[in-house]
DNA sequence: ACCGCCGGGTGCC
DNA sequence: ACCGCCGGGTGCC
């Protein structure tokens, strides 16, 4: 007779369902995860060995070298010092030993270390087994923690622990030794070949994926070669049973080969991935595709076609025209639902039909007649509405309109276009049980500004004939019956609203999506953020993330991403952190080379310059990019010296002292006023030039609001030294130095008392901060249009359009200036001399904006050649291919800035060649800007190991090659 | 449960 | 016999 030999822990395989509970063990997974902390900068202080005990108690099972998570349970009954031992599912294996568990519990409740397991050996019996403990944690606590150990009877070994009878090399790196095959090979990588290992992270993804497929017949616009292929890699994605990278079938177990878990069930598969393309190559086209090809079993989606009843009824004026309800106000993003939106349209490039769900009221319905021209031209005749249709697509009124305005028989007309399925609404279904055939719906999720995009590309690229239900989930008035956004086949919403949504019973979250796709998906990135877990918990069969750049910083980035997808087990952030992040960061190459398996098999990126059968994927029109001198007239340089060798005195008195932090403003301001000089005089306006002592309150109030209306002006991109992105709420310190509110509100809370300025450590108070007044943006606009006067630069621009005009009177053109005030300036002249221009700038809201661009682009005899475009105005993706003459009126301090406002004109859709033209004062401040921009594109070290300080210190010397000093 | 620990039974070899 | 030793009962925290 066998003695009850204990048997290997993947036998004891639990029968329990781990999936039974999954969704909120998932929950519970992403809420831990987010909790995190950051792993990055941690070191080994040692391991020890320890040992599990209470095996039987549980369930959870662990194989030979599985890595197992060590959970602190406070509340335990028998011992307030309980550590819990978990599978990589987060399910119990067993308890730490009692007094190991007393010194961990010290160690892990002051957060003075991270303890992670890794059970090396399985396990020999039922009741307990070894495992290695490594601690890891900040190097200031390293001594803190081993003596912590030590005073309680545990050393901890730094030398690696010596496996008795393995054959395994012990490494520093824990877990290496899971990688017991490879010996010696533990040379560490480079900072600088662990940033280009980043770098090139996503590159060279394309290979041959999976062949190529042709869209169904319901999308009208036909697709590029790379398109195709972008497709058919998708629907393969989302149909084939390929299991998770790095997770293998051995028997009956699924084992995964990095962590060394294994269940019985499948893993989760994670149907979707990371659609990456470069800006302009069609993500948004290939995903529609997607949409109307690959619904449930790989058939296309049914659709109905619209009878005929589109014979062409004196179609002069095209679609969308609705009404405006009243009360729909401006613009914002509708976290609280400004305005706007709700309906569904019947999408079809020529046909809008407007669908209206509650209140009964008027629609307009039109149909174009025309036959569907090349996109581009199209969409230009059909946005060039008629002056009776009060509003455009665009408009996000427009859905406003939508939902607030509805016939009956429309309603009735849209619901026969349902092939109703199953459609029976799903909310008590287990998520993604894979053959929940009643799923129709894809949920889009977009930023704001790219809202209509989809709109009109839904428009666009479907048949005119086909029906397609696409409903905009926005505004105050959105629909929120989740039978209803279960029926439609596509359901777009916001960022915004999904989070204002989230918790707030929101119906998004109730409903079994067939899709999920976030657009722009690289901005959720803040796990802790309101809108991430908004993301992470909709339901889903199929996940899709869209992004020009996922990687917009680290690694760490990615995680949010990787979570979203439900890769198994990395959803969690302590799997992420320890098997992928840690070691990647830490310059290990397994590490690395495991991020970047993973990397490649969610996802595909082609760049512009990539190539199919050695052709590029798309042909842009040639660009040329020329610089032309200005030359000052004698009185400006007169001036201009001036205001230089004042500047230079200030600021060399500054170096003198070393406050040139200190007064970064005044120099900012210097530097600003000199660009100026070399734009026109009148963009210096009032300059409380004298930055003498401020005496009263109200003086220094005043002097602070001057800087900061200087730093905030000076189009340098200033960035927040405390999270350093792009500043967010501005307000400045009594000592001048620049933050968003929230975060310096942030570091005065924690450091209480005696909070101190990040920059230059001077006492800070809340009440302290000033803030930029908002109504002092108007009133500038007023002082200065009193008597105009040309400019040196002026002149330059405006004989060149001049020239272009008489050269061809078809040609567009975008002017560019950081300076809205020289945009004002520069309409003088432009009307003088009977140019029709628009201008688009920071201050105009989101539906002005939309009017203007859909102007701009139009091709209409009538519309504007000229527009005028603040540098910073809207963000990437905004399309202006109707122009292709850019006039840079005056350097950036970031040259990819300028690089992505010409790429505006430079994308797809563009038929001309663009000529972009430089204009640079001779002999000033901006030919120093000029060289300093090519330095800095040489210099590719900005990301690794720069500190925010030298940061800092890296613009005074750009500051003092600008003053050539 | 092939260990450790506890506590009762026991007591030269 | 206020020890040692033996062997049965027992077993996470």
């Amino acid at each position: 007779m066998f003695p009850p030999r204990w048997r290997f822990s993947w036998d004891r395989c639990t029968e329990v369902d781990l999936f039974t509970d999954r969704h909120t063990l998932s929950q519970a997974i992403s809420a831990a995860a987010a909790e995190e902390p950051d792993a990055d900068g941690s070191v080994l202080y040692g391991q020890l060995k320890g040992t599990v005990v209470g095996l039987k108690y549980y369930t959870g099972v662990v194989n030979k070298g599985e890595m197992v998570g060590l959970v602190r349970e406070p509340q335990n009954p028998y011992d307030s010092n309980a550590v819990k031992v978990t599978n990589i599912y987060g399910s119990q294996v067993g308890h730490i030993k009692r007094q190991l568990a007393a010194a961990m519990a010290y160690v892990m409740d002051k957060t003075l270390a991270k303890v992670e397991g890794v059970v090396y050996s399985g396990t020999n019996n039922a009741f307990s087994m070894p495992v290695i403990l490594s601690f890891w944690g900040k190097e200031e606590n390293k001594n803190a923690v081993t003596e912590a150990m030590v005073r309680r009877g545990f050393k901890l070994d730094t030398g690696g622990i010596k496996l008795a009878g393995a054959n395994q090399t012990s490494s520093n790196s824990p877990g290496a030794w899971t990688m017991a095959s490879k010996k010696g090979l533990t040379t560490r990588l480079t900072a600088n070949e662990l940033k280009n290992a980043f770098d090139n992270l996503f590159e060279g993804l394309m290979e041959s994926k999976d062949g190529e497929k042709e869209a169904a017949e319901s999308v009208s616009t036909p697709l590029l070669l790379h398109q195709k292929q972008a497709l058919s890699w998708m629907c393969a994605r989302e149909n084939k049973c390929a299991l998770p990278p790095f997770w293998e079938k051995r028997g009956e177990l699924y084992y995964n080969s990095l962590t060394c878990f294994s269940a019985k069930e499948i893993p989760e598969r994670v149907r979707g991935g990371i659609l990456a393309d470069d800006m302009g190559l069609g993500k948004t086209l290939t995903t529609i595709a997607l949409i109307l090809t690959n619904f449930q079993k790989g058939k296309p989606l049914p659709v109905e076609k619209c009878e005929e009843q589109s014979s062409p009824r004196k179609a002069s004026t095209k679609s969308q025209m609705v009404s405006k309800p009243e009360g729909s106000s401006s613009a914002g993003d509708g976290a609280g639902g400004s305005d706007t939106a709700a309906g569904s349209l019947c999408a079809d490039s020529a046909k809008m039909e407007v669908i209206c769900v509650d209140t009964p009221d008027v629609v307009e319905k039109a149909d174009k007649s025309e036959k569907s021209a090349g996109k581009g031209k199209m969409k230009a005749t059909k946005r060039k509405p008629s002056k009776e249709a009060p509003v455009l697509l665009e408009d996000l009124d427009f859905a406003a309109a939508l939902c607030g305005s509805s016939s009956d028989t429309a309603f009735k007309k849209k619901k026969t276009t349902v092939k109703a399925g199953p459609s029976q609404s799903v909310e008590s279904s287990i998520i993604e049980s894979a053959d929940d055939l009643s799923a129709r719906t894809t949920l889009i999720i977009c930023p704001l500004s790219v809202l209509s995009n989809w709109l009109d590309q839904f428009e666009q690229h479907v048949q005119a004939d086909v029906k397609l239900n696409v409903y905009l989930y926005y505004g105050s008035e959105r629909n929120r019956s989740k039978k209803f956004l279960s029926s439609q086949d596509v359901v777009i919403t916001t960022y915004n609203v999904l989070s204002a949504d989230f918790g707030n019973k929101s119906p998004l979250h109730g409903i079994s999506w067939l899709r999920v796709v976030l657009d722009e998906g690289h901005v959720v990135r803040n796990p802790n953020a309101q809108m991430s877990k908004a993301v992470l918990d909709l339901k889903a069969q199929r996940r899709w993330i869209l992004s020009g750049t996922p990687i917009q910083n680290s690694v760490k980035d990615l995680w949010m991403l990787v979570a979203f997808l439900r890769l198994k087990p990395f959803d969690a952030r302590e799997w992420w952190n320890r098997v992928i992040q840690r070691p990647a960061t830490q310059g290990e190459r397994e590490g690395l080379q495991n991020l970047q398996t993973l990397v490649k098999c969610i996802t595909l990126r082609r760049t512009k310059s990539s190539e199919v059968n050695g052709r590029p994927l798309v042909c842009l029109p040639e660009k040329t990019v020329c610089v032309e001198q200005v030359e000052l007239s004698q009185p400006e340089r007169e001036e201009y010296e001036l205001a230089r060798n004042e500047g230079r005195n200030t600021i060399s008195r500054y170096m003198a002292e070393g406050t040139v932090l200190r007064n970064y403003a005044d120099v900012l301001a210097v530097l600003m006023r000199l660009r100026q000089h070399c734009c026109h005089p009148d963009l210096l306006a009032k300059t409380s030039s004298d930055l003498g002592v401020a005496a009263t309150p109200a003086e220094l109030r005043e002097h602070l609001i001057e800087k900061l209306r200087l730093v905030l002006a000076s189009g340098s991109d200033e960035e927040c030294s405390v999270c350093l992105d792009s500043i967010h709420l501005p307000v400045i310190t009594h000592c001048a130095h620049v933050f968003c509110r929230p975060c310096i509100a942030k570091v005065i809370s924690t450091e209480e008392e005696t909070a101190r300025c990040p920059l230059c450590r001077t006492e800070i108070k809340t009440n302290e901060l000033v803030e930029f007044p908002q109504e002092e943006i108007e009133e500038e606009n007023s002082a200065n249009s009193v008597k105009w006067r040309t400019s040196s630069k002026v002149q330059a621009l405006m004989g060149n359009l001049l020239r272009l005009r008489c050269e061809d009177s078809s040609i567009k053109c975008l002017i560019v200036s950081q300076f809205t005030r020289f945009l004002n300036v520069l309409e003088t002249p432009l009307r003088e001399h009977g140019f029709s221009f628009v201008r688009l700038d920071g201050t105009l809201s989101q539906k002005k904006r939309a009017q203007v661009i859909q102007e701009f682009q139009s091709s209409g005899a009538d519309s504007p050649t000229i527009m005028l475009l603040s540098l910073k105005a809207g963000g990437v993706g905004l399309n202006l291919t109707a122009a292709s003459h850019v006039f840079l009126m005056d350097p950036a301090w970031n040259p990819a800035t300028e690089e992505q406002c010409i790429d505006r004109c430079h994308r797809l859709g563009q038929k001309r060649n663009v000529f972009v033209t430089k204009f640079i004062v001779k002999d000033s401040v901006e030919e120093n800007m000029v060289k300093i921009q090519r330095k800095k594109q040489d210099l590719v070290e900005k990301a690794f190991g720069s500190t925010n300080t030298n940061r800092k210190t890296s613009r005074i010397d750009d500051i003092k090659a600008l003053m050539e000093l």
